[in-house]
DNA sequence: TCGCGAACAGGATAAGCGTCCTGTTTGGGG
DNA sequence: CCCCAAACAGGACGCTTATCCTGTTCGCGA
C-alpha cells in the first residue's frame, strides 16, 4: 500500500521530531483559531504528517490537546510571564514590563490572537474535565509565581500594604481580560492601560497626584 | 411531502416566537458550550424547530450568531452590569455588588460557564470580522458606562485620583479575566478576590492599613 | 371568501469530520 | 547480520455537519 511510483523513497523515523512538529502545529492552531475550529486534517498538513503517524503518536484529538497544554502552554506562561517577573528588580517593574513587551509585540505583528491559556480555558474548561484540570494548574502556578515575587518585595521593604495572593489574582485576571478586549478591538491599548492602573494600585498609599 | 399520518395537524405560524426561541437556544448553547462546539442540529432540537424554519429565519449559522450578539449578549451586559452599576449609590458600591452577586449566583448554580461576551470574544474575534465588530462594540459600551459612573462620582466629590476611562478598562478586564479563572477552577473565588482588590484600588490615597 | 406571500416541514446532499485498519518501512538490540 | 517492535504510509469507514430544495400550510389583506 506504500508509495512506489515516486522516485526516491526516503523516509527516516524520527519519533521525537515528528511528535514535536505535531504539537507545535497544534499549539499554533489551537491558540489562534481554537480547538474545535481546527481539524485534524489541518494539523496533519501543517506538520507534514500522515494519518497513520498522527494516530500512532496521538490516538485522539484530545490527546493532542492535552499534550499541547502540558508541553507548550505551560512553558509559554513560564517563559513570557513567570521568568521575566521573577528576574525583574521589583514585582512592579516586572509586571509592567511584561504587559508593555507583549503589547509592543502585538503592535509589531499587527494582529491579536490572545493569550493561549485563556483561549483554551474558555473553550475547553467546561468541555472536558481533563482539560480543565491542566488549565487550572497553569493558572495556579502563574498566580503563585506573581504572589511569590510580591512577597519577596515586601520582605525586602520595597512594597507594603498588599495581599500577595489577592493582588496576584488581580494581575493575572487583568492581563487575561485585557487580552480579551485587545483581541476584540485588535488593538493592544487595553493592555497598556491595565499595566498603568496596576502600577498605580501598587504604589504605596501616600498623598501623590497621579 | 408534509406529515399526514400523524393524528392532528396543528401548526400555527408564529414567526416572532420561533425566532425568539431559536435565538434563546443559540444564546444558551453558544455561551456555555461555544459556537463551534454547537451544531445547528442541536439548536433545532433545543428550539423545537425544523430545518426549513431555521433556514427561513437564519440562512446560515453565522446569521444566528450575529443575532445572538445583537439581541442577547448586548442586553445581558446591560442587565447584569451597566444598569446595576449606574443605579448604585457609588461606582465602588455598584462594581463590588455586581462581582459579589454574580459570584453568589455561580455558587448557587454549582458550575461556571463564564461571561458570554468573553467566551464569544475569544472564540470568534479572529474567526470573523463581523463578529469581532459587534463584540468590540459591546466592550466599548460596557467600559464607557463604568467610566461614566466613575466620573459622576468624581464630580459629586465621592471619588478622586482616578482616570475614569482607564480604571473602567481595569474593571472590565479584571471581571473578564477573573471569570476565565473561575471557569477553569469551577470556583467563584477569583471574582470575590478581584472585587476586593478593585475596592482597595478605588479608596482615596490616605495612610490606612488594609 | 379567496389569493398570495410569508412561514414552516422534512429530507436530500455533498463536504468534512475524527477515528481506525492494514500494510510497509525503519533502525536498534541481540 | 537478522529480526522484531516501533514508526510511519495511505486510505477506508461511519458519522456529523451546514446548507439548500421542494412542497405544504398558515393567515393577513382585499
Amino acid at each position: 500500500m506504500a508509495e512506489r511510483t515516486r522516485a526516491a523513497r526516503v523516509r527516516t523515523n524520527d519519533p521525537g521530531g515528528l511528535r514535536r512538529r505535531l504539537v507545535d502545529a497544534a499549539f499554533e492552531a489551537f491558540a489562534t483559531r481554537g480547538y474545535h475550529a481546527t481539524s485534524v486534517h489541518d494539523l496533519k498538513r501543517a506538520a507534514g504528517a500522515t494519518g497513520g503517524a498522527l494516530a500512532h503518536h496521538f490516538p485522539s484529538k484530545k490527546d493532542l490537546g492535552l499534550a499541547v497544554l502540558q508541553d507548550r502552554v505551560a512553558d509559554a506562561v513560564e517563559e513570557t510571564w513567570i521568568r521575566p517577573v521573577l528576574s525583574a528588580r521589583t514585582a512592579a517593574d516586572g509586571i509592567s514590563a511584561v504587559f508593555t513587551r507583549i503589547a509592543d509585540e502585538l503592535d509589531r505583528q499587527g494582529c491579536v490572537s490572545g493569550c493561549p491559556l485563556s483561549n483554551l480555558a474558555l473553550e475547553l474548561s467546561r468541555h472536558d474535565d481533563d482539560f480543565r484540570r491542566l488549565i487550572d494548574a497553569v493558572f495556579v502556578r502563574w498566580r503563585a509565581a506573581v504572589a511569590e515575587k510580591i512577597r519577596t518585595d515586601q520582605e525586602a521593604g520595597l512594597l507594603e500594604g498588599l495581599d500577595p495572593e489577592a493582588f496576584a489574582t488581580l494581575v493575572v485576571a487583568s492581563y487575561s481580560g485585557a487580552m480579551a478586549m485587545a483581541k476584540a478591538a485588535q488593538d493592544a491599548q487595553a493592555l497598556r492601560i491595565c499595566a498603568e492602573e496596576l502600577s498605580r494600585a501598587m504604589q504605596p498609599r501616600s498623598a501623590s497626584l497621579r
